[in-house]
RNA sequence: GCCGGUGUAGCUCAGUCGGUUAGAGCAGGGGAAUCAUAAUCCCAAGGUCGUUGGUUCAAUUCCGACCGCCGGUACCA
């Protein structure tokens, strides 16, 4: 095992607030580092701030204040972000920092005097109206802007470029000779296939905008933000005690920005004349995903179920930090994307933290106070009988698979083992029947039972240390016990057992996860905006639930979510619901209706003899035209006209769910025949 | 279009380097027990392992095709 290990997180692009996606990249990386140190590692998290950019500049100008006064404000909810998750980051870089910028500067001459910056005019097709390049792809038959629908022009500007072709061959050995490089496997695969393709070399300056670190001894341009932002890594820990430390051991990045890390980021080390230094590896993980479940086979659309807030502090102050970190690494296979949802932080915690590993503690507590004094009782060896020791052998098991899990990132398999623990600890208790031996006066016997029990809760609460620290100190608390202390060099992982001595004075105490009753739980859960919507029509613009992927730490967040709007709608009966005509059908044409850019025109066929139907749907902001035709989708056919005005009349409403920028559209999970009702 | 991945119980997924009864968790059902946060433990699901060809004594597991879904296909930070 390393003694030394160093992670880090991206750092976050401050054009908007903390959501779950960078909590959950903290998180992680926390937990790791915490992990590591518990195996006896000098650990090292670094997080920060990525502060520049055009992006930065437009949106402080937007309110009058100057870049590095909304830089600020907006990197200090990232920093503030971190205590509140249970996360201690061990430094926190901004990139606006002298020290950041004073080494970027310095990589940046060690690329140039290697011949790897060199001033060239790079060619885009811009959007005057974006303000910002294309690429071909993007673009619409016949050359448009696929935003704004009109043509883009040829621009040229003079930039620093990066010799990036040069480093092809050098990227490919490196992920043949390290295929543990950039994980999970799957992006590897794609990292490849990419460099294999060949690269082009890359623009990285800037002088259209000022809001950077500017180039060395060329002041007309900035550095672009790649190169500028890749580099903290290496600028918070470069000329200190700290790089000691270097090269990273793993990186945590979202999978929308491994490209830039995964090979951007080593040719450039490679280049600076780090390339016998470089990053050990690139890890992965998927998005968090919220919204609405997948409509069941059965045909139809009911009510989409809300997942809830996505904000970060919200969650922490509703339900624990704990709670949301155990979640977040317990539910979704790291590397994989996952569903995010509110209920099932508090079903987790529920019924693994509470009802399996709490629940255990709870019912072996009350023997060592009524028969042992409240201290621990010896177990002699010899006393050991075939349950024992089945025990042990299952637990040791455990706590070496778990630990496997761990050093392979695999943090959902490994807190999965751990559960099995406390798993294996019930069965013995029910097995064991201590309540039994209580009544038959067999103490001896209970000893050793309560004290196998109460050492299985001992190696659960050290397992779950990285990922709950607080809960799991408050577990050894009541054992007895300290709060886990990571030092140099130990290895306190728990492999071996027996670290709760005998005669050891339990301090039991109020339940550790304590069980929300149902009033309390409905109260938190509709505090964080869960609860089932009905049908929703897509001309409304109230937003609804957040079906849009929640990009997980991305260094630029989404918007963050607009708070569902609270309403209860009443109850009617089938009658009611039977007025309404909803019928199945499809997209014919669809098209952007000028100066309305929430609305489309589209005609759909609903197997009517009198043909397509027009049908005005403000759903422009998450679908383009093209995308719609074909569709099939669900019609409110018997829906009262509604004019929109200069002729736009709309004869049916679509069914969607979501924010205005992020619908879902209501659809079949199979193919329906036009015109057929949907009941 | 091209490249890659994926499709297994109601839900989320694991698994089979090809071989007797395909697994786990959750939800739902039955039972045991009563120490405990009404917590725990045990039992049951009869699932065409996407469809379709092929290889084989034998395929869900290998190969091909097809269908569905997801991702990548560079200068947006």
């Amino acid at each position: 095992m390393n003694q030394r290990f160093y992670v880090t997180t991206p750092i976050y692009y401050v054009n908007g607030s903390p959501h779950i996606g960078h909590a959950y990249t903290t998180v992680a990386a926390d937990a790791l580092a915490r992990y590591r140190g518990l195996r006896g590692a000098t650990t090292r998290l670094l997080t920060g701030t990525d502060e520049h950019g055009q992006k930065i500049e437009r949106e402080a100008a937007k309110r009058g204040v100057p870049p590095q006064a909304f830089a600020d404000e907006v990197s200090a909810r990232f920093r503030e972000l971190c205590p509140k998750l249970g996360v201690r980051p061990d430094d926190f870089i901004r990139t606006t920092e002298p020290r950041h910028i004073e080494g970027v500067q310095k990589w940046w001459r060690r690329c140039r005097d290697a011949g790897d910056l060199y001033k060239g005019t790079y060619k885009g097709l811009y959007c005057v109206a974006c303000e910002g390049y294309k690429t071909e792809k993007e673009l619409l038959p016949g050359g448009l802007c696929p935003v704004h629908e009109r043509p883009v022009d040829t621009l040229e500007e003079e930039t620093w470029f990066f010799r990036l072709s040069k480093y092809q061959d050098a990227l490919l050995k490196l992920y043949a000779d390290h295929p543990e490089f950039v994980q999970p496997e799957t992006r590897r695969n794609e990292i490849v296939s990419f460099v294999r393709s060949g690269l082009e070399d890359l623009s990285v300056s800037r002088s259209n905008f000022t809001w950077g670190i500017p180039v060395p001894d060329d002041p007309g341009h900035v550095i672009y933000v790649w190169f500028d932002a890749l580099f903290n890594y290496l600028t918070a820990v470069d000329g200190t005690a700290a790089m000691s430390f270097w090269p990273p051991d793993v990186q945590l990045v979202a999978k929308d920005i491994v490209r830039f890390h995964a090979v951007y980021w080593p040719a450039f080390l490679m280049s600076a004349g780090m390339g016998d230094r470089l990053p050990r590896t690139i890890w992965t993980h998927g998005y968090l995903l919220t919204g609405g479940r997948k409509t069941s086979k059965t045909p139809g659309v009911t009510a989409v179920k809300t997942r809830g807030t996505t904000d970060p502090v919200r969650i922490v102050d509703a339900l624990g930090a704990d709670a949301l970190r155990y979640y977040l690494l317990r539910e979704v296979a790291f590397g994989q994307d996952g569903e995010f949802s509110i209920q099932g932080i508090v079903s987790r915690a529920r019924s693994e933290l509470g009802e399996t590993i709490g629940n255990l503690l709870h019912r072996a507590l009350p023997f060592v106070g009524k028969y042992f004094d409240g201290r621990v009782p010896a177990v002699p060896a010899e006393a050991l009988t075939e349950a024992d020791t089945a025990l042990r052998d299952r637990v040791t098991a455990l706590v070496r698979e778990s630990g496997e899990a761990w050093d392979a990132f695999s943090m959902h398999r490994a807190l999965e083992l751990t559960i099995d623990v406390a798993r294996a600890g019930n069965r013995y208790f029910d097995d064991t029947a201590p309540w039994k031996l209580a009544k038959a006066g067999d103490v001896t016997r209970l000893g050793v039972v309560i004290a196998q029990v109460l050492e299985v809760v001992r190696i659960a609460a050290v397992m779950l240390s990285p990922v709950i620290p607080e809960r799991s100190d408050a577990l050894l608390h009541q054992l007895g016990l300290d709060p886990v202390a990571p030092a140099a060099g130990a290895d306190q992982w728990p492999t071996a057992w027996g670290g709760l001595a005998a005669h050891t004075a339990v301090r039991p105490g109020a339940p550790v996860f304590p069980k929300l009753d149902a009033e309390a739980e409905a109260r938190i859960l509709a505090s964080l905006d869960v609860r089932d919507e009905p049908l929703v029509s897509t001309e409304t613009d109230k937003p609804m639930s957040d079906p849009t992927p929640t990009p997980a730490a991305a260094t630029t967040p989404a918007a963050p979510a607009a708070p569902a709007v609270a309403e209860t709608v009443a109850e009617i009966q089938y009658d009611d619901f039977a007025k309404v005509d909803l019928r199945a059908g499809r997209v014919l044409t669809a098209e952007r209706i000028p100066r309305k850019d929430k609305l489309l025109k589209l005609s759909v066929d609903l197997g009517e003899a009198s043909g397509p139907r027009q049908i005005i749907a403000g759903i422009a902001l998450s679908f383009t035209p093209e995308a719609l035709v074909g569709a099939q989708v669900v019609v409110v056919a018997n829906l009262a006209p509604r004019d929109f005005g200069k002729g736009l009349v709309s004869h049916g409403m679509l069914l969607a769910a979501g924010p205005s920028d992020g619908l879902a559209l209501g659809t079949f999970a199979r193919d329906v025949p036009p015109g057929t009702r949907v009941k």
